[in-house]
DNA sequence: TTCTATTGACCATCTTTGACTATTATAGCG
DNA sequence: CGCTATAATAGTCAAAGATGGTCAATAGAA
């Protein structure tokens, strides 16, 4: 029998037939589907999640709305997954600088883009213990790749 | 269905494509939208503060009105520093947001740019067991803005 | 039992409104 | 002419409204 997250699930992938992202208020699925709003989240986090190849991206409030996009497997499938991986919860300054490097080589990211995200992931940039340094470059880090990948999808780079 | 707030953002900024200034009837454009006068004053607040990059004059009673004026750093050479002391060594998120839009509007950084350094900079990316997020924040700003003034500079930017 | 699904209580964020306050111009009065 | 009352504006701030997020408890399926 299909569970109501089967069918959740189902619904936002005929959305998405069309366009790589589709946009939806949570409370309005979750109405349709005569479920608890929470409901919603745990289809999101269980099949819409990096590693099955979607970036979510939501604001609450007046307006608020829920965006799911998907991203195209270019190259390896799955490189955020692997990169999100790799940098984990910690990470050196100089895996950080090779990642960008890859990613700039990749022509995935612009000079300026990669040039930005070293400059956010610097030493200088991280005044910190030591020891700290690196869990807080991993997340500042990690935030970046995900942005990355949504600037490819949402074609927001009209350079190069 | 655009939120209230951004309609009234958009409609303020095309009376300004021409000029760097416009001047208007809190009420009469309360009205026209249909909305409550003080849902003017938050438009103003949220979206053209002064880290956006707008001044707002007004004056009460009869008569009165309320300007906009678009500040013009175009050339300004020590826009750099102008922002690093704003910048400071502690900085919200909120703010800094702000001067971001603000760049992106003078077209000194691109959307992808912009999305990068909200994400650098976002309560997200400094999610961490550490008091002192607007410290590191400014740390990891400062660090960015920099580095857009050397991107300009480099001509680094192929794009738009 | 063990893994997956569902719910609900509580939290965070953004927007909109309204009551109350502050300022300014002008008409009327002495 | 100078003063005051009134009308016409705009500002502030806190509360209410509108969304979405998280997490732990519970229920259901394998």
């Amino acid at each position: 029998m299909a569970q109501l997250s089967d069918s959740i699930e189902h619904f936002i992938k005929d959305l998405m037939t069309e366009d790589a992202h589709v946009e939806l208020r949570r409370n309005e699925l979750a109405q349709h589907f005569g479920c608890a709003p929470s409901q919603i989240n745990y289809v999101l986090a269980t099949r819409f999640s990096v590693d099955h190849g979607y970036i979510i991206e939501s604001r609450r409030g007046g307006g608020g709305y829920v965006r799911i996009v998907r991203m195209q497997t270019r190259g390896e499938p799955n490189l955020l997954n692997i990169l999100l991986n790799r940098v984990g919860n910690s990470v050196d300054e100089e895996t950080a600088v090779a990642i960008i490097s890859n990613l700039r080589e990749r022509d995935m990211v612009t000079d300026s883009e990669a040039a930005l995200m070293r400059a956010a992931v610097s030493r200088n940039a991280l005044a910190l213990p030591i020891s700290a340094k690196d869990v807080l470059r991993a997340a500042v880090f990690r935030n970046m790749l995900v942005q990355v990948f949504k600037n490819l999808e949402e074609g927001k780079r009209h350079d190069v």
